[in-house]
DNA sequence: TTTAATTACGAAATCGTTTTCGTACTCTTC
DNA sequence: GAAGAGTACGAAAACGATTTCGTAATTAAA
């Protein structure tokens, strides 16, 4: 009584293994009625098929694995509940995997997964540009995956970003309008193509306002959390006059909070700032933080459904011109921390 | 040459198959020279075993299953992290499942995952205290689960759980020493273990220092958005003199805010509020909000370490009386949200 | 009435591992 | 040099589903 499983269905039925695995299919070669006692004494006996038999079997785990640098982020956070969204209905399983940032760390998650045991990858890349072999394997093997907010441009894979450049564009142009004299960009690092589009932005947009060079600072804080604080106070003293910070990533944001309340830096009085984010507290910080917000529920459901149907159309020949790169936009939300 | 199995490294190696297995294995069967051929062909046609036959055959999936209420929640996500730091270190998957607060989703989930599919199961309850049929069932079928910060004290598993009663004692003792002189207590729901704890701690407080019944609220709000936004802000209005809040959790604080925000309620001077939360910006906000923060990632860790404890001794027999409940402490953070 | 088609089921192969036996062969040991 | 122990491997049976193929029984067509 252990473990039900089809064959001890099938001896209760009367029934061959076959038959029962049959209208448990709702297979057109089973009559109504035969079907309708089998479906009945399966409930009865709470019987739920060994998913690892019929993975093994139909070799499909309906099951997708999410690659991220780090969870306790909003942004990820929020994107894992739009790709659930979409896993639940389509009864697909979710594995998460973390890389903490590291590249290694990413490679051996992909190169693992090379055996089969997902349908499907949606990745955020941890991974320099120049990394792409793990990648390849993928398509090698004919796991379908598609790229989310962080993408390697150079991997012929579906993706679904934000509009980074304009968007990094809009802030910067916004700290400008605002007197800003000096321009920060906050990075973690230059090899992530997400915040390297932001950055272009940033550039092209004092590159039009005509910005003198040398007010123009590119500040790569890093991903290790109190080697970047350091970085980001050092850079904060002495402090440039008039200076507005573009920080790509929320965390650098908060960091600058921090340091500024801790070295006596008003905001926004001595320094502005305005950071991509999706803190809920944004507007009840003090003071309350001007945000450029992506919709990232949005981009994790259109990942999850790009890759549904990826999954769906594998083996087929896919038209490897005009992959599928889907552009969602992203909020700017002006407040206190870039006030005039 | 599509997928590379061990039938064709066999053949390659002019082995057989069982020994090739054994090899893999490390089995004191197979001498030194043959292991190594063995490994190093696997390495050079990177081999990987088929994860589902290997389950199937071994009848352990190396996966466990994390289930939430919710994910897009600094708490959950820390928790995460630590599950995972554990996970990834003894190579076990980590599948998650979000109920949306929702118990008939969790009951879904739990009976789904009835099938095998996990060798373990990390559960925070959304279900109310006199459902428990699921959880039995998981306990018949000898799939081993733990409780983490919302256990169902009536079912006989593993937790961790935070010192909520304690918390919610000393939380409360800071507002009365703040000189608040009505206290009202936001839940959730009545049906939540660690909420009621946290209540229960409340309540002590305010009975200890002798204080008035009626100037004592419980606020109900529920787990939807909108509506529990309305009923805080019902009963924000008219707003009793003095009024101390303590938010037993952080969304229900932060909605809290942005009422005042909304309808000009000064904090601290017109209200004071203390909230379980481990918002990275507590610090940060307007005014700084004074919070009890559990330690998540330690529980996280720890409720990781049972549940591959109790893996392990699967099939021996259990001390069922006796069982693990590890039950850390929450800090209090003093600030300004609450100051006199 | 005979043949062809359809219906409803069963036997057995299959997916890729792991594991239990069985067995040659070598090496001790008395 | 016979018996026993140890070594190193292979054959085959699992694990539990799905799927292919075959075939009796029934129905329809000629």
């Amino acid at each position: 009584m252990e473990n039900m499983n089809i064959k001890k269905l099938a001896k209760e039925l009367n029934l061959s293994v076959s038959t029962v695995s049959k209208a448990l299919h709702d297979s057109y070669e089973i009559k109504a009625e035969t079907k309708e006692k089998v479906l009945a004494l399966a409930k009865q006996l709470n019987y739920q098929p060994n998913p690892f038999a019929s993975s093994l079997r139909r070799n499909s785990s309906k099951t997708i694995a999410v690659v991220i640098p780090e969870i306790a982020h909003n942004f990820f956070s929020l994107v894992i509940n739009g790709i659930e969204s979409i896993a639940e209905e389509l009864k697909y399983h979710v594995l998460i995997y973390i890389t903490h940032e590291i590249p290694e760390k990413e490679e051996q998650i992909i190169r693992h997964l090379l055996n089969g045991r997902v349908d499907g990858i949606l990745i955020s890349s941890s991974g320099t540009t120049n990394n792409n072999a793990h990648y390849h394997e993928l398509i090698q093997k004919g796991i379908p995956f598609v790229f989310f907010d962080r993408a390697n441009f150079d991997v012929d894979a579906p993706r679904v970003t934000t509009d980074d450049y304009q968007a990094g564009f809009q802030a910067t142009e916004h700290l400008i309008k605002s007197q800003c004299k000096h321009f920060a960009f906050l990075s973690l690092s230059n090899q992530m193509s997400a915040i390297n589009h932001r950055k272009d932005g940033f550039l092209a947009a004092l590159n039009q306002y005509q910005i003198e060079p040398s007010h123009v600072h590119i500040i790569e804080a890093g991903t290790d959390e109190t080697l970047s604080f350091q970085i980001i106070r050092d850079s904060l003293q002495p402090l440039p006059e008039s200076l507005g910070i573009f920080s790509s990533v929320e965390k650098l944001a908060i960091q600058t909070y921090h340091i500024c309340k801790e070295i006596n830096i008003r905001i926004p009085k001595q320094l502005k700032i305005i950071s991509f984010s999706n803190l809920p507290t944004a507007a009840l910080l003090n003071p309350a933080l001007s945000t450029l917000t992506q919709p990232a529920f949005s981009i994790g459901k259109e990942a999850a459904l790009l890759l549904f149907q990826s999954i769906k159309n594998k083996g087929k020949i896919q038209p490897m011109t005009n992959l599928p790169n889907v552009v969602l936009k992203s909020t700017i939300f002006i407040r206190e921390s870039t006030k005039m």
